[in-house]
DNA sequence: TGAACATATGAGTAATTGTTCATATGTTAT
DNA sequence: ATAACATATGAACAATTACTCATATGTTCA
């Protein structure tokens, strides 16, 4: 018997048995599409920088403006602004202006929750 | 009366008027250790590519062989086991053997979790 | 033991990213 | 209008990253 036979839609299940080809083939359509992935992980992009983290979870704390970000963070105005820029792109902060100074708050419950989760997830 | 006076611990405060000094003071004791948000970024940052945010998505379905996970995210052999490494050093995935195969899965509910809130937020 | 299969890994390369520096924009008070 | 302040932005550069290609490792079966 043609063990390939079974194979037609993966060239690679020749022999490791393909006994989840009914699995791929259920999953195939309920995929995640390329552009939610894309978006998907554009989000956790922005969460994958070490001063970036550090902002939100000053944020965390309630509303603050950039020049007490800088100074908790402690790193220069300019690369807070453009992180803040990165953040504010991917949604997780927002921003209101108070005479000179703008105000960055944490966009929604969305990000403490994964900060949450993740914070969870490396201490164990 | 000079103005600065306040404003010792941040020189940045000479006129937007420190009025978060005190909550500054208050975080800079309580905030999330050089260590700790260098562990979330690169938790994050396993997180933060297309094709692996696919893979995983992939295996929230159940355990799943490398050649299964090839075919449905339409990869090379070699990016797909690249990627899983990654994801295996974050710790967001675990693997088991089989004969010849290894079957990868989601390790534990955490990164069930993000990547849920993660779909959540882009999709508002 | 040797061949076939499933997967991992190292080197190399093109693309992306975070920071710094210099400068621009927007706001307030004089 | 001008100066001082708070923040944003563009260019440039060093560091990092994802993929490809070639090859190595580990497993099964004859």
């Amino acid at each position: 018997m043609d063990e390939k036979e079974k194979c037609i839609d993966c060239p690679h299940h020749t022999e490791c048995g393909g006994k989840n080809i009914e699995l791929v083939k259920r999953l195939a359509d309920k995929m995640i599409t390329e552009e939610e992935a894309y978006f998907v992980s554009e989000l956790f992009k922005a969460l994958s920088d070490m001063t970036r983290v550090r902002i939100l979870f000053c944020l965390l704390g309630g509303e603050m403006c950039v020049c007490d970000i800088q100074e908790l963070v402690g790193v220069t105005q300019s690369a807070v602004s453009h992180q803040l820029r990165t953040l504010k792109q991917a949604g997780l902060v927002k921003y209101r202006r108070e005479g000179k100074s703008l105000y960055y708050s944490i966009a929604d419950d969305h990000v403490s929750s994964m900060l949450a989760t993740g914070l969870e997830h490396i201490s164990e």
